[in-house]
DNA sequence: TGTACATCAGTGAACGCGCGTTCACTGATGTAC
DNA sequence: TGTACATCAGTGAACGCGCGTTCACTGATGTAC
């Protein structure tokens, strides 16, 4: 690659990491101007038409470039499924889901805002990752012996409401972590507690859920109403 | 009460339902312009200063005294643990919760896509009501023998878990709802099958959660990690 | 290797537009006597 | 009941500002010979 492509590719980066930037500040992606992420990046705003047609395709190439290689490496990451005891494969998979997202703080924040949001183009983008990542985890989950019992269509229901559990922590999650890392008057310890009561609580929905799945008949009757 | 404070008051609402009618319209609430809502409700941009200080506190203001209501009346028609068998009163609830959202889309739209948004006033105004709605359900489900084993301290983290999981289907099922008003090409009776459908998804998607609960044991390990 | 030309990421001035907010106002409704 | 004054929801003009987009440009990098 010339050193030409290869300082556009970086400017491309800077934009995404601009968004996202921007995004943390409190705003949303359909409030952000084009000229907010141009003066963030350091380039006019004219500038930003060599990579992009306009804010929709910017957001949908961060979407697409960004997010779905970090829900990728969840994906790859993530085996509830594999080994013996799916209880402690549970806990663990909380864990490493929560630390994850600790680590990229930026990308989760945005998913989980911008999964609802005020653009079109972005949340679409959005579901099709998830939707993915649900089948990931109905695949994962097809691996866990106590799981066997259950049919394909009712492990994707489940794969499907786990996701929504998983991603329903997150803005929680990143509270805890902002005030650790910008707040010098909060008590390190007393965070440390509290990260230890969520991580805690996340768990104890999990367990309630996937202990639901495990006593759960594929071919029990579904009563949709009297 | 005078006929000018009454007016007043209609016209307040006027407001409301702009910002209602605007975010139905893909837009997010902090994308939305004071102007925009101003020509919505018919009235000159100046007007709005007779009623709301700022964008913010019409949000903030909508929230609490508007869908506030909304989800108090969720909580009264909600009786999970009323009633004696909880897998019946679990469907029941569902299909009621569904309705619900179909009668007044607008509000559950906007509960939904704000609740994590861009602007800080309306996103907490949001979780304080939706807090107070777990904890609605959390003495709802209190009154169920199913759930008696279960303490306090878990029945709240079940209770939060259920809404999650009840909010979680909203998007997708007011889209199926638009489909059936909107597009006249479309075969009602195909969506009125989706629609069956997504009752029977959500249905057993509960049922393993409210069944996991049901076999869960309080004293339950909450295994953190190896 | 050296030269002449092509490419193209980023520049900078300019545009018309909708924005939030100010101000002095109007005229219907409410109140005091 | 009638009159004189107060209140105040909504008006309309005006402001300065940031916005998205256009255009012709610059100058470093890449390519052909």
């Amino acid at each position: 690659m010339s050193s030409r492509e290869q300082k556009k590719l970086q400017t491309r980066h800077a934009f995404f990491n601009a968004v996202l930037d921007l995004c943390m500040t409190g705003q949303s992606f359909s409030s952000i101007s084009l000229r907010q992420v141009t003066r963030e990046v350091g380039v006019v705003p004219t500038a930003f038409y060599r990579h992009f047609d306009d804010m929709e395709s910017l957001g949908r190439a961060l979407v697409i470039e960004e997010l779905g290689g970090t829900l990728a490496t969840l994906s790859e990451s993530l085996h509830i499924g594999r080994k013996r005891s799916f209880e402690r494969q549970i806990a663990k998979s909380i864990q490493l889901f929560l630390h994850m997202v600790s680590e990229q703080p930026y990308y989760w924040q945005f998913l989980v805002s911008e999964r609802y949001g005020g653009s079109d183009a972005v949340r679409k983008a959005i579901n099709e990752l998830i939707k993915q990542h649900d089948q990931n985890l109905a695949d994962d989950l097809a691996l866990q012996p106590a799981f066997t019992h259950i049919n394909t269509y009712d492990r994707r229901l489940l794969a499907e409401a786990g996701v929504n559990m998983f991603f329903s922590w997150i803005v929680d999650w990143l509270e805890l972590t902002y005030t650790e890392a910008h707040d010098d008057e909060v008590d390190l310890a007393e965070i440390e507690e509290r990260k230890q009561l969520m991580l805690h609580n996340c768990t104890r929905q999990a367990q309630m859920l996937f202990y639901g799945a495990y006593n759960w008949k594929s071919t029990e009757e579904t009563r949709l109403s009297d």
